[in-house]
DNA sequence: GAGATAGTTCTACATGCCGTAGAAAAGTGT
DNA sequence: ACACTTTTCTACGGCATGTAGAACTATCTC
């Protein structure tokens, strides 16, 4: 998975905080607000990260209605456990890294993944260690 | 943290892979087994990554001996935490990315996570919710 | 439908990171 | 002091990204 750079993470953000598709304008705009000097980008800059996004597999955009409407593609959540898994996949040993990880959440976030265990645990039924 | 390089992760993967500090030009001749083509890259190469990746505060070296020699200053498990607490850092519904990623580890690792949230509850005693 | 207008794609450039390594400098042993 | 080893400095090509003008295409209006 490709990574994004900070204006492609904005733009993302953006995207996914919302799902209605928006034009690369609304997007300028929007985004014009959250820089603190309030810079509006050229339009063409950012249809040419949204050309990238797109490449990129992180956006499509619906090409029937005029200004073209951009939406992300997958969800941030999807996103963000792609990323999780990244992570884990070039270790060897992920019960290690695991542990460390299970140290630095909080005690709600622990309580989170117990639950969330749990229901795995009913969805997937039993198996047998070896 | 910054990320890492192709060549530079191979070093890191070797220095994480063995305590004991090695020369650049020990380095150098074990990476080329690795590879391929087994193509032996110059030891200025060497240098300069290892340099790169002590600037960037992944590994330090021991300048007393004349070969200095190179070791990692974290563990690897220590990174892939961090790693994984960076891809949770920007989600802001982290319980969704976290149902996400349950659903993607095996039931192996789920059993060893949920091993580890039961140390972690023993060291760290009940939490009530609010 | 031809021209005006709005919107998109093409092309381009600066910057910074990374792989790569030669040239220059610095340390070491005899 | 000199040859040899090792490290640092400098450099360059390639690629990703932010940035945007130029050129092209679609749409609307009269």
């Amino acid at each position: 998975m490709a990574t994004l750079g900070e204006l492609e993470r904005s733009i993302m953000e953006r995207l996914w905080s919302n799902d209605e598709p928006v034009s690369a304008a609304e997007l300028r705009d929007e985004l014009a607000h959250k820089t603190s000097a309030g810079n509006e980008l050229a339009l063409t800059t950012m249809l040419t990260v949204l050309s990238r996004l797109e490449r990129k597999g992180f956006v499509d955009r619906d090409r029937k209605v005029r200004p073209h409407v951009y939406y992300a593609v997958t969800t941030r959540a999807d996103h963000t456990s792609e990323l999780l898994q990244q992570a884990l996949g070039a270790e060897p040993d992920r019960a290690a890294a695991l542990a460390h990880f299970v140290g630095t959440v909080t005690p709600q976030e622990a309580e989170t993944l117990r639950q969330l265990l749990d229901q795995r645990a009913r969805q997937t039924p039993a198996e047998q260690s070896d």
